[in-house]
DNA sequence: GCCAACGTTGGC
DNA sequence: GCCAACGTTGGC
């Protein structure tokens, strides 16, 4: 079991809208390291940190499970979507993606400024460092486990 | 294979 | 809305 951090632009997908939906495919990842990620490291059952990327407070919003193993995004092939990608072929894809369902809401969104405020104690964190653009990123157990002490008791 | 130009991400 | 940082593209 490994551990996940996935970034979402609430405008465009919440983890409210997780909650509603309950399970959604995680299409329109472009970038060959999160794909990799997805495509190669993820399975079915890890755990997933949800995390609100270009919004007022930016921070890890709820929890997610990884609900199926990696598959073509089929936003790949059809001209109409947004993240239509020419190059690509159904039998050569390009893209690959995992369905993620929902897990909780955090009681509160633990902001990236409090997980700057413990950057130490949560060591070496991909997604604080300078210039991170990654929209999938691996977290250590220990990383998690210090993320969810941060979440306020009520 | 280099690298300038361009597009995107995402905090602020 | 700004812009630094970074990834990708494509000419050479």
């Amino acid at each position: 079991m490994r551990y996940w951090l996935m970034k979402s632009e609430p405008d465009a997908f919440s983890i409210d809208d997780l909650k509603k939906v309950k399970k959604e495919p995680w299409s329109g990842v472009r970038n060959y390291q999160a794909r990799n990620f997805m495509w190669k490291d993820m399975k079915k059952g890890d755990s997933v940190l949800f995390y609100h990327s270009n919004t007022k407070t930016p921070g890890i919003a709820g929890l997610a499970k990884v609900a199926s193993a990696a598959y073509p995004d089929p936003t790949q092939f059809d001209p109409e979507s947004d993240y239509w990608d020419p190059k690509a072929t159904p039998d050569k894809p390009r893209w690959f993606l995992v369905d993620v369902s929902f897990e909780r809401k955090l009681r509160q969104v633990i902001s990236l400024e409090s997980l700057k405020a413990n950057a130490e104690r949560l060591g070496d964190f991909t997604l604080l460092n300078r210039g991170t653009r990654l929209s999938v990123l691996p977290v250590t157990e220990s990383q998690w486990r210090t993320i969810l002490t941060l979440e306020p008791e009520s």
